[in-house]
DNA sequence: AATGAATGAGGATTCATTCAT
DNA sequence: CATGAATGAATCCTCATTCAT
């Protein structure tokens, strides 16, 4: 009771989110009820409403803060590295890192995946869409350099490419049912998945040197 | 003399996919509720859990009939070419001309996508499964007389690099609401983002003569 | 196929009952599904309906059924003897052999027990009350006898005591949830119940010569 | 916890049980419908859930209130007599009176009779049974009683007969619908039935000065 | 700001019964 | 007589959201 009333609107916005992202990434976004969140945050009901204005709101917000703390984990990576090619790579790298780190998020946003935007003018939308663009320019920042450096395809749009490339890295890890199933029947584990995506990945933008 | 009763056993099931097919499309697997598909084709609701044990497996049923043609459509497309290379590019042109041309079927599968198989043992799974697997091997097999013609790299493993192609591709058509919003701030149109990926693709396995 | 259309119509009818009385014994009332009736007797769903206008009535042809038997093997017992006495003792022994000897008809008149009547004309429904009339009336000729022998208190009215007495006879057979939950928190075997109960009912009849 | 509000959600439970007990015995367990509980108690459906965790917990909570007032009527009458031959009696009596002055509580525990007990963790259930088994009880204390004070058969043990005893009491304001048959066929009252049932059970337990 | 009891619309599923063949 | 596909009314329960306190 003392520690509820204690704790700051911050914490509890915070704990929210956290209670959110953990059920959905076990149950899914329909398996996320409203009333557990509460109850396992250590909050009434109605006070999710005080933060997030529904649902849908909040699993907006869980969505954009993964993405936030994903991009930003990226470009912190990026940011140590001073060719464009080593940039790339470091992305590539820091995706794997991020979501083999941490399972609970990739789990999250795989279910969230398809998510509808029922609000873009909601802040946390807003700012989720700003931070990943601004990851996009970083990454497309990344392909002119290359391209400058002679170690990229010049005939590349960075843009498209980089939206491209952030989407491949990211599905990567999200494999759905299908993908689940099929790896599974041919017997090919998720790590060897990876290795051949993310060389698929480099090869395809990169200039060879035969 | 009722038209209803007369139709075969196979229209009604068809005509109960096609339903589903189309609202699945329109309002997603949590909007299409099932007494609307039942009205919609023109049977009682309770005629639906003759064809279809559940929703789950109803909504499986209509993902794995638009897999099954998805598949038929680009191994017939395939099949018309000799070399692995033209096979492979003959597979990227049907996946664009078959979803260009079933914008319906593109939104349901898009809608599918994370559906989770509740019944592996259903025949409608099942089937779903065989077809899939199927279309990899035909990939993978374009692979390897690449490979030996010379055209494809000799160092990828046919079966992952399929299974990757194929997820791929299929993930250029169902963007998420995020690479929606990406696009739209970036004023790319989806068409531009097709030809991008698809020659990043393209690269990504050629051998290349610079 | 062959043996569904050769069987008779009688044979047909058994199996219909056999199925239900199995069914019910097993799951109650509510949980005998008409549906699964028909499959397991091998008869189709509509062939019910040409032997029990309805289901209603097909349990009150199950519980008919087995009422019927249960007193006619007790009026065979009690036929044996030749006292009153003797022939009630002979009554209470035959219902504890019966019971005991079909678990599966015991349950099923359990669940049966508090069913309620919808038809008192149709044919099933009125040979059941004849029958178990009929035995009432025997139990009664056995308290008249026990009375004029001087066994049997004189001031018994015989009808209404037989009645008392095969609702009682029955009960013990049959436990609610509330008895049977009462038995085993006391610790009390159903054999032992039995045996007290049954000569409780017997000394109630009874004169005594101390 | 406010008080107020305590009260209030005690009135509310009060209010559907009353509503529950009265449809159960108007039309038996099956057709008391929650949507109906609802709407006649004058709360919304869900409001049902927050207090029954479902329709069986409902309807147990049901029985365990008739069974509760009914023991507590009979204790209470029974602790008016000094002797355990005084208390038996004042036990049959209390049935008779609880039983024929609310036709409505008869009713419904006759429809409650077979219930099956579905969780026997359920509060509601645990305490029906406690205090059901403390009635017991108490009609075995009475009979050890009367057993010392020489007017009950001292071969009796008391706890079975109790069992026996109450089972007895209250089939006998449970007619089934066969008993019910008979009695009518036979033009026998309900008055006349009990008297000779109440009668034929306290002299299967007393001595006999003949 | 916080609470949490109350709401009630909404939907999946069941199954007794029918009837065209 | 027999079939069994089709019917569709009926009902339990859920859960996002509200609002009086």
């Amino acid at each position: 009771m003392n520690s509820r009333i204690q704790r700051k609107k911050k914490e509890k916005k915070k704990a929210i989110l956290d209670v959110a992202e953990k059920i959905v990434a076990e149950k899914g976004m329909v398996g996320m009820i409203m009333g557990e969140v509460a109850r396992e945050a250590d909050v009434a009901t109605g006070t999710l409403y005080l933060y997030f204005k529904n649902k849908g709101i909040l699993l907006a917000a869980v969505n954009a803060r993964i993405n936030k703390e994903y991009n930003m984990y990226s470009k912190e990576k990026m940011d140590r590295y001073r060719t464009g090619s080593e940039k790339l790579t470091a992305m590539g790298d820091a995706t794997v890192e991020y979501f083999t780190g941490n399972p609970q998020k990739m789990k999250a946003i795989t279910e969230l995946y398809q998510m509808k935007v029922q609000d873009p003018e909601d802040p946390n939308v807003k700012e989720f869409l700003q931070v990943t663009n601004n990851m996009v320019q970083t990454i497309a920042e990344a392909y002119r350099q290359g391209i400058k450096e002679g170690t990229i395809r010049e005939d590349l749009d960075p843009v498209v490419t980089a939206i491209f490339n952030r989407m491949a890295f990211g599905n990567i890890f999200i494999p759905t049912t299908e993908q689940k199933m099929l790896l599974e029947h041919n017997k090919i584990s998720h790590e060897r998945y990876l290795a051949v995506a993310g060389e698929l990945m480099h090869t395809s933008v990169h200039k060879t040197f035969p």
